[in-house]
Order: structure tokens, then C-alpha cells, then sequence
DNA sequence: TATGAATGAGCCTTCATTCAT
DNA sequence: GATGAATGAAGGCTCATTCAT
């Protein structure tokens, strides 16, 4: 259960340790993303309150009282795990949106792709819904959320969204003025597999596209994909 | 805070109790709807795990043992709970619907309405918001939820979304395919609403319009509200 | 070790039951004082901090929880302790002392005895015991003993002591000065048979003989005792 | 706060390491005093089972497993605590008593000097603090402590009384008998201290001058001070 | 020798559930 | 039926001690 030292690449150390693939002891910042990782998965099956740090502990492979080396409570390791996992896709889509040369169809669409393939099926889906679950009892995380990716993907597409209309792309303003209404099928999806996809799989990929059209006003024929 | 059972010197006890303007011994089925009114409080407040039946019991009126009379554990209050406030507005969409004369927007715009006047700022929120966050951790809750609402809920819209297709009312198909599209704007006010609504309040009934006119497909000018 | 209901043999079962010498359910005082003197014996055994709350419940012949149902916490539960045991002596000193008619001598003896019956070796002898050692890190047991007990005592002595003195009775006014003076031995003998009475016993009774002629200042051969 | 071990470029290190004026790496006997000293400060404030010996650690500014590199483990360390600052005063008091041709007043004065000076407000009175408390729970402790000091001093004050005695100085053989009697008030004054002095200080010298006649049998007339 | 991260037994406290009244 | 005192299993957190470096 706990790593052999290996010191490894010395010059003779310990014999042959260094080929081998043996476990090293790890460092902290390894230990640290074991227990996020552990607590990722304990707290997504069982919720905040329901989450038992014995389980968080045997999972990251450490004793107990090790978590509290490195988090101070229950509160704080569930705190850290919820804002550790959002930044770099809000980064491509901020890098996606750059591009005002772009139609905004394509942005939206690059958008939904990275939302299939970077967070349906990742733990950044897990991640959602903690804090769909979780946020109104956290205050600290729904504010977190709200300041770090709602506020901010919220301008994004309303950038898009309006640009778009002006140009004659969208056919309405509705997603400049409230885009939450872009974002509301994906957050549908996350919600609906969290409940339903064990008895009723939800194909995301086929709802998203459906979602693309309406949101773009195409009539059916005008759709590619 | 609670009526004591009232030991006192009356010369027809009990008898013709309901019209005394005294506080009669409730009912069983008042006591159950108290409990009930109480869990919901409760749980809404603070999730399946941490709600504690001692604050059920005493915002309930009712002793904690009681509970028990009504409700073999805590977990079948739970799901008692979430299983009780349902129907109604259901009935009232499938009344909606049953009218194949009317256009499909006339009759989404109903259900619409009914989100903004029967779900929103109600118990059912509330409950709406539980079946989402404990949802997964209660299988028996997302099926029954999924049977007797969510399937009936997707075959209307689908049914509406249809046949307003082919009469031409709505632009695409989408959400014949997909009803879901149809409803997660709904979700996504309640979802915003319990995370964010403290900083950052949603005007849900302006949303919805933008989602109506998204949905049907309009250009701008044609929407009156 | 939990008093079995006693469902017995009773013909006429909740009738005769008061002359039974069978354990009958504990009244809350009853408990209440059980808890309170498992507590004392577990405290002052092992201090404040290394005392266990387990302990107390076994000692108690109650369960953990029961503890809880009386007090708030563990510290809560001692300082009642702490609180609980101290009036009854010092009324009666004060009933003592409250005769002026008589010698300094005899009323200073009188408080003397009730010392040595009503303190050393009962149980407000481990009470006094727990607060010399605790009393440092629990300022409102110092402050409560200090306004109830220790202030009233030195006024008491204080007095004796003056009214003593102007009358000839005691050789010098130190006592009226410092009240402690006169209640030092006792301590002592306290603290002495808490460190040392297992390898070398206190005659307390002697040392508080040879206390009270140094006190009234008498040259040996006028006490006989 | 502590000295790092100052890993610096010295050309000549650690040779001549005396006299340089910067900090150098403590020898074993400064760190073994290090930690004692730490030991003193945290087991005073919180009594022997609620000190942290992380916190002992810290203040003597060694890592947490240096302790154990000095004292085997928690409680070796906290009774060569308090076996380690003891004699001194005790053999001055012996060198005091040793003169035969001084009067006992005269002896008795200069312990009594000696306790308001060595003891009150300096480490020893916090060891003495400590044996008071928690020798009931550590008997090496107290029969150290009674072997080492309370029996040197209680022959010491007996040899000193009786003399007095014979010769007229003393009136009366009390503290001959029960020796206790001489240092009931010094004792009296370090409980007091610990409990009460926050709000009500004692005026130790006044109180210890009291004693001081009330033991030699001065009327007041006869004490200057 | 010194370090301090890691360990895990232990303890206070909570709370769902029971049961005598 | 209704009560609420009592129960005791369970969990968060602490801290003396160990041990790899």
C-alpha cells in the first residue's frame, strides 16, 4: 500500500532499484492530487454531507489523518475540489471567441464541441454537478463559480450572440440577452444523465446538434453534420 | 407551541370538536400534511444527508417518535415527499394539449405559463430542485419522477412540436426530437435560481420570452408579449 | 447494568411497585446526579482533559448520548460538577459565625471541624482538588468559587479575626489581614493528600490541632484539645 | 523566531563557533534546554494531557521528531521537566539553616526571603504549579518531589522550630510537629496566583510578613516589618 | 543527528431509530 | 396514537509517535 522509497537514478543505490517500476514514494503534489482525486469520486457518489473522509482516505491511498495535512476540514477539501478543474476550458473558449473575424455559428459550434468532448464523460462533469447539487449550500462555491466561469462565459456569448445578430447570422437576440438560453441544453444534459441515462441513455451529441439548429434558426435542410 | 391535548373540564368532549374555535386535536392526515410541509422545509434547506428529523419533527409540531407512525424511516419520508406534489400541473399541461385545434405556440405558451405561475417560486421549485440535487442517490425517486412526469412531459411536447412542425408553426423539428430543448431553459432558471439568485437575480419570465420566441423561431418583431 | 424494566412477577402490575426494592426507571434527578458523580469520579482521576466521556457514561450506566441530553459538552458537564457541590458548608459556617456572643476561639474551632467532617475525606475534598488543578484553565469556575466561597470565607475570617483581635482573644491581627492565613493548613492538607498520602500520611487532624494554637497564638500548655 | 541552522558561506566553520557573535548550531545541551524551556511554557498553560507537543516543538524550535530524540516520549519529557529545576533553592536553604548560632527567626526569614524572591514569579513557582496538578497522576513525580525536596525541607524547618522552640524564640512547637505549617501560606499564595489573580491579586510579601508573625508569636507592637 | 510528513488509534459529538410511558 | 428520553453506531478531527530521508 505505501511506496518503497526508491531513490532512484543514484549512481549504485540500493542495487537495481532504478529499472524498476516500482513505486516511489510520492510527492507531495502527487499525494495531493491523489486525495482530490479520491475526493472527487467520493464526494460525486455521495455528496457533501453523506461523504465519509475514511473512504476519501482509503481511496487516495493514505492514512486518515494525512488529508488534514493538506486540507484543514471536510469544507475545505470539498471547497478546493470544486475550484480546481475549471479554468482551462474557459480558456479555449475565451481563445475560440477572440476571433471576431469568425462567423458565430462557428464559434458556438466550437464551443459545443469542446462542452462534448472536454466535459460530458470527465470528471469536469462530475465536477458540474457538485456544484449543481452542492453550490446552494456553498456559498462560497456558487460565488466562486459565478465570478470565475458563469460571469465570464456569460459575456462571452453574449459578445457572440449579439455580433451575430447584427450580422444577420442569428435571427434573434435572445442568447445576447439572456445566454443562459445557450447554455441551458448542456446543463439539461448534465442533469439528465445524472438521473435518467442508467434506465434513458440521452444521445448529447444529437440533442446538442438539434440545439445548434434552433439556435441558429436554420430550417432543417440548411443543417450540415 | 403545540396543542396540548386539552385534558380539560370540558362537558362534551370531543365530540363536536370541529366547531369549537379552540385548537382541536389534528387529524391524522393533517398531522401527515404537517410532517410533510415540515420535511420539505427541512430537506429543501438543507439536502437528504444533513436534514435532521428533529427539526422535521419540531417545525412539524409532533414529537420525533411520531414521525415514525407516519414514515418507517427517513428515507421514505424522503421519497414520500418527493412523490407527492406531482400531479397537478402535469394534469393541467396534458389539458393543454388534448386541444389538437390550437396552434402549438398557443399551447407551449400555456405551459410556459404554467412553469412561470405554478413551478417557480412554489413548493414545487423546491421539490424540483431536491429531485435534482439527491436525485442520483435516489433511484427510486428518478424513476418514478421519470415515469410519471418527465416521459409524459416529453411525449406532449413532442406530440405539439410535431404536429406544429408539419403544419409549418415551428421551423424545425428540433424539438419533436428533442424535447428536452423545450424544458431546459425551465431547468435552468430553477438551477440558477437556487445557486446564484443571492448576487446575480434572474429575470426568469424575460427569459422565457426569449426562449418562446427562440423556439418558434421568430425574427424579432414578431413577438408582442 | 441498564436497570431491566422489570416486567416481573407483578400480579397487579404498577400498584404495589413503591415498596418494591426493585430498580424502578431512574427519575431525570436520578440520572442527572449519576452522570454528575460518575463524572466526578472520572474527573478526578484523570483531570479535565484526559478524561473520557465514555467513562463517565459506564460509570454512569448510561449511554454515550444520555451524557448529552444533560449537558451541552464534556466541559459544560464539569463545570456544573464544579458547581454543584459547594453552599451547603459555607452556610453553615456563616450560621457558625454569625453568633457574636461568642469566643473568636470556639467559632474558628467549629469552622475548623466541619473542615475535617465535611470536607476532607468526602467528596467536596476531590471537588476542592479538581478546581485547584483545573481552575487555571477554566476562569468561570475560578470567578464562580471565588465570588461564592472563597470571598464570603474571607469575610467570614475577616470578621472573626478583627472582632477576635480588638477583644484580646488573638495575639496579633494578621488573620484579619489575610483571612488566607487561616485557611492555608487546610489547603495544604488537601493538597498534601492528593500528591503524597499514599507513601506518608497526614495526620490532618493533629496538624489542624497545632494550626489553631499557633493561630490564637496559646502557648502549649493552655490547649489540651 | 529560532535560530536556522545558518547554512551559510563561512570560511572557518563551526571551529571557533563560540565566539562568533552569529548565531550558531546549538549544541545538544542547548537543545535539550531549548526544549525543556518550550516544555515549561506549554505544559504550565495546558496541563500535561491537553499540551500539544507540536507546540513544544515549535517553541523550541526543533522539528516534532527531535523531541523523541532527547525523551523517549511525552511523559519522560514532562517529569524531567519537573525534576530539573529544583535544587538549588533547596540547598541554600540548608546553607541557611546550617549556622546553629543564628536565631531561628532570623533562618525562617531568610526562607521566607528566599521563596518571595526564587520562587514567586519565576519557573519554579510554574513547576511548582505543575506538581501541584498533575502529581496525582504522575506518583514518580510526586515521590521525587517529596523525596528530593518536601522531606529536606520539612527536616530542615523541624531541626529550625525546635530549636526555636527550646530556646523561647518560638511559642509554641506547631511547626515542629507538622512543619507543613511553615509553608501552608507559600503554598496558599501559588494556588491563589494560578486561580485568582486575574481579579483579585494577592499582595504576597504583606501576606508572607503576616505569617511570618503570626509564626513567631509577635504581638503586633513587635514586628517593624 | 535532525527533519516533518505520515500514521492511526482514540475521543467528542451527532442523530436516526427505539421503546417505555 | 403520541411522546421524548434513551440509545449507540458512526464520523470528523486530533495528536503522540514513527520513519524515510
Amino acid at each position: 500500500m505505501i511506496p518503497k522509497p526508491t531513490t532512484k537514478e543514484q549512481a549504485v543505490p540500493r542495487k537495481g532499484a532504478a529499472e524498476l517500476a516500482e513505486r516511489k514514494r510520492p510527492t507531495q503534489d502527487e499525494r495531493r492530487a491523489a486525495i482530490l482525486a479520491a475526493a472527487l469520486d467520493v464526494f460525486a457518489e455521495n455528496g457533501f454531507a453523506a461523504a465519509r473522509l475514511d473512504d476519501v482516505a482509503q481511496k487516495a491511498g493514505v492514512a486518515k489523518g494525512t488529508l488534514y495535512l493538506y486540507f484543514p476540514d471536510k469544507q475545505a477539501l470539498f471547497e478546493a475540489l470544486l475550484q480546481g478543474l475549471v479554468s482551462p476550458v474557459l480558456q479555449r473558449i475565451e481563445a475560440l471567441s477572440a476571433d471576431a473575424a469568425l462567423p458565430a455559428s462557428a464559434i458556438l459550434d466550437g464551443i459545443l464541441t469542446l462542452f462534448q468532448t472536454e466535459i460530458i464523460g470527465t470528471n469536469r462533469e462530475r465536477i458540474l454537478r457538485l456544484i449543481i447539487s452542492e453550490g446552494p449550500r456553498f456559498p462560497k462555491i456558487a460565488e466562486f463559480y459565478h465570478r470565475e466561469v458563469i460571469s465570464k462565459g456569460r459575456e462571452i456569448i453574449r459578445t457572440i450572440a449579439a455580433r451575430g445578430y447584427e450580422r444577420g447570422e442569428l435571427r434573434s437576440d435572445a442568447m445576447a440577452k439572456f445566454p443562459q438560453l445557450f447554455f441551458a441544453p448542456l446543463l439539461t444534459a448534465v442533469v439528465w444523465r445524472s438521473l435518467f441515462s442508467r434506465f434513458d441513455p440521452l444521445d448529447v451529441n444529437a440533442m446538442i446538434e438539434c440545439h445548434r439548429k434552433l439556435m441558429l434558426g436554420q430550417k432543417d435542410e440548411e443543417s450540415p453534420k
